[in-house]
DNA sequence: TATATATTGGAATTTTTATTCCATTTTTGT
DNA sequence: ACAAAAATGGAATAAAAATTCCAATATATA
């Protein structure tokens, strides 16, 4: 036997699936074993699978944080020839996507009650949620979403406000916020301390309230409160009767669609990260 | 004006669309007025998408019945650079994705420079939620989901669980099933106290936990915590190797799509709905 | 803690792939 | 049928990509 064998050579037994399930089961049962970057890699494969289908070795080495020749190391300590090889099988499974789809719309039809009736739910809920997307095309106009993104990348601190319902948006932006390095204060109105919580805000600052119908009274309130001192608010809200709209400097409006009792929040949300990121590129500008 | 231009550099006026879609039509359009090894090209594409997406140059060419150098002038009389970039296009379809965002920028250029920024970004985060509710319905499997329900719908109370960017979600669940009269509480692990807010806890009840990379680690553990005590966990999360999965008794897995650095939460939210009016009517059953 | 072993990063190399160029053939218009 | 323009084939070249190799680092073992 050789002697000084490296690991870039590492001896592989019955491996390599060529298959996108078998690959997938191989990289699960390995998983616990491998090295870090291994490690990595496996799990950026199965959560990017489209990446890796189409990328380069430089590219996908990029996203996924590691050096190319990892790449390689990688298809080969799973028994390909190399990374090209691997790859094949993440192309080959999407080639056989399309096929696969209708099969599941008929495997749905078939199925249990149960699982019909669950199926469906999640198609609602969904489709609902598409609906409210396409529909924020018409509704949001470039122009006012530029002049709210100009509000908030003057204002020092921005203050965010939503309840109830629309509070997921609002809790969002406050992390969206954070993550981009924009100074942002979530009114989370805990112990009903919203006031207070406002009451450090001043005219070079900021609002972003969002409310829909039935429109929470607290937001509409300290949106009004803010703007008798001055301070500028920037409105997410669905109809031109909002409470809202009086306090707003700007206002967006975004009605979203609904599926039984329950609204999407869909478009409210790509709007918000709309807002946060282009509120931090333009302040990154000047 | 120069003299002696070769068709290898031909003039291109308004073309080259960007989507698939587009591509489509022009070929057909041209289709008639095109020479004989472009026409059979143009056949060829539309006959094989798929191998024009993953092929190379050389590959194609011979698939086809031309010669490699006709690949590139066929994809330049159409208006792109070359063969690559035409192939770019045939890839995008299949991964459903958006055209680069600079290319995005451009059809949008007939507004001024700010709005058009803030308009492709809105364009960006809703086309990623699109995007992530419509794989969802290939990753979610109905007896899945259904098992999932059923384990809600079992439980005296719920325990929701989750951290950072999907507290969101969880939030919503407790909006959502507070509405429709199911117990419900909300690990908002407020001043640390995320082990005590779950310390009552039992058998009888159940967690709902979500929780994407990067895994917050409390999320983790709380979910290990109650699964030791053996409290059924029903989790949302985006990979098998999330640390969720060894904790849970049914997990759904939902991969977002993201734009920059930002993941959609459409799907998670849809799946959420379904979750929680599904629990609902299948405890007004019985 | 010292030593051996595995893992990783990054530059150098090789291979593959796209593109360009030009001579030859085909088509078009007169 | 003839000249001019367009189209084509195929070799030559340039560009991009994958792969290999080795030094540096980290990890495990005694």
């Amino acid at each position: 036997m050789r002697v000084g064998r490296r690991m870039d050579e590492a001896e592989v037994t019955t491996e390599a699936p060529d298959d996108f399930d078998g690959l997938r089961t191989l990289l699960l049962s390995r998983h616990d074993a491998m090295p870090k970057r291994l490690k990595q890699l496996a799990a950026f494969a199965l959560e990017h699978p489209e990446d890796v289908a189409f990328g380069t070795v430089a590219g996908i080495a990029e996203h996924a944080g590691v050096q190319p020749s990892t790449l390689v190391r990688f298809a080969k300590s799973l028994g390909y020839d190399g990374f090209s090889h691997l790859q094949q099988i993440f192309r080959d499974r999407l080639r056989e996507r399309f096929p696969d789809y209708r099969e599941r719309l008929k495997g749905l039809r078939d199925a249990e009650g149960h699982h019909v009736h669950a199926a469906s739910l999640l198609d609602g809920f969904s489709h609902a949620a598409a609906v409210s997307l396409d529909r924020m095309r018409g509704s949001v106009r470039p122009e006012e979403l530029a002049r709210a993104i100009e509000t908030l990348a003057k204002a020092d601190t921005i203050y965010l406000l939503g309840a109830r319902r629309v509070f997921p948006v609002i809790a969002y932006c406050a992390y969206a916020f954070g993550k981009l390095g924009v100074r942002a204060i979530l009114i989370d109105h805990v112990g009903q301390l919203g006031p207070e919580q406002l009451a450090t805000a001043a005219g070079r600052d900021a609002v972003l309230a969002i409310s829909f119908t039935p429109y929470a009274p607290v937001t509409a309130d300290l949106a009004a409160a803010a703007a008798l001192r001055n301070i500028p608010v920037v409105a997410i809200t669905d109809s031109a009767f909002s409470p809202l709209v009086t306090s707003a400097d700007v206002w967006l409006e975004v009605a979203e669609a609904d599926f039984g009792a329950f609204r999407s929040l869909s478009a409210s949300f790509a709007l918000a990260m709309a807002l946060a990121v282009g509120t931090a590129e333009k302040r990154a500008e000047g």
